[in-house]
DNA sequence: TATACTAACTAACATTCGTTAGGCAAAATT
DNA sequence: AATTTTGCCTAACGAATGTTAGTTAGTATA
């Protein structure tokens, strides 16, 4: 294993003070005394503030957008949304405060590197946008606006990087696949409703039969619920 | 319709800088200048800083509080999750960018106002976490870790600001709605599950009849299809 | 060994920052 | 009408900012 570089170890630096300060509130004094250094010799490790952050934002940007492209075209909309989620989850909880900065601090980016990442952003929720819309039209999906639908979703699983940490056991990949579960799927126990409504049919058909048996059903329903 | 004060219109202006610049990055100059004046004429309006982002806020996470205060206690779970959520990005969606400098700005409040800012907040995701515990324990929603499900949920409503705009003719109430029936009952189209799932069912009572119109057995399935 | 490079330092720069103090004219109050 | 308050101005303060320039000692290279 190689031992980290001295610009990396900075990065790595920046990127904590950014996530704790903002990169605005965080001068270039507090994270040369954080390092161990004068702030003048920052200045050979890189050309300037904005660097640090420009090495913050576009990797990750990259990552993501990188991280669709190789969705299987042959799934359904449902298990393409499903890795596409995992896939975002995956990325921003492998470094959480690169995240952070990234979901917060582009801003402070100057042109022309602001609206190049503003586009990246767009192009990257296109694709989820993409996937909505195909699930809308082949049924899997439920007719609501793909936009709101899209930042609804991103926004939901942007929320991992604040509390993730691979300390705490948790594998990524599982807290992906729960919370798209819960995005795909709902909150709501409807698992437990779909097994009621087929209780229900399953009576009607035994009333229908005029079996008569209803000692026989009240056992059906019992089991239904112990389930 | 009294006018608005000039401490108000000073605090509206505030927001907006805030808000594109972040507070950080900000000058009393920047703002002064936006507002008609010399920077240090603000000072006839306010202490410092400071109490512009105080301004910004703290009332909105009172409002927040309060608005989760008289959920009825006779609702299920998920109606006061539905309720809360509608409070949520009813209040959230008011006035857009008082609430996106609220979620991104209060980590410049300094001691002790930034602690008590994240207190509040603690004890508002409390309530969301008290009413999805109360879901799951009565059944209602699926066993899942409650702190997840709340970050996750307030999360995702809290990407409305940042989209939504009161002249698009939209009612906040609606996309509250809209946003927490995604998030109940999932994107998945579980209705037309459900349907097919009772059709397969009623096709196996008409074969266990042994009939023998299999006609009938093929119309009964197109008219499902066609829903 | 001589030279070049690296990564640190000190000193300094020009600019910007949030804020205070004093002054003034208009509006409000007594 | 006299006084006070309000809301603006200019000037200035001490501190902070990102960065440059020159220097130095250690390391790497020719």
């Amino acid at each position: 294993m190689a031992p980290k570089s001295r610009k990396a170890a900075l990065e790595q630096q920046a990127t904590s003070l950014f996530r704790d300060k903002g990169y605005a509130a965080t001068s270039m004094r507090d994270l040369a005394t954080h390092f161990g250094v004068e702030a003048a010799s920052l200045y050979s490790h890189i050309r300037n503030k904005e660097e640090l952050l420009y090495n913050i934002c576009f990797p990750l940007a990259q990552d993501l957008f990188s991280g669709l492209e190789n969705l299987p075209k042959d799934l359904s909309a449902t298990e393409r949304l499903l890795q596409a989620l995992i896939s975002h989850v995956t990325l921003i909880t492998r470094s959480p405060d690169q995240s952070i900065v990234f979901l917060q601090e582009y801003r402070h980016l100057s042109e022309p590197a602001r609206t190049e990442f503003l586009n990246m952003r767009k192009a990257y929720e296109q694709k989820f946008k993409l996937i909505i819309r195909q699930g809308i039209r082949s049924g899997e999906f439920r007719k609501i606006d793909e936009k709101i639908t899209t930042l609804a979703l991103l926004s939901a699983v942007n929320s991992t990087p604040y509390w993730f940490r691979k300390e705490s056991g948790l594998e990524a990949s599982w807290v992906a696949t729960l919370l798209s579960d819960i995005l795909i799927h709902g909150l709501s126990n409807k698992t437990k409703s779909l097994q009621e409504s087929e209780g229900q049919v399953r009576r009607k058909v035994a009333l229908r039969k005029g079996v008569g048996k209803v000692e026989k059903i009240t056992k059906t329903k019992t089991s239904t619920k112990t389930k």
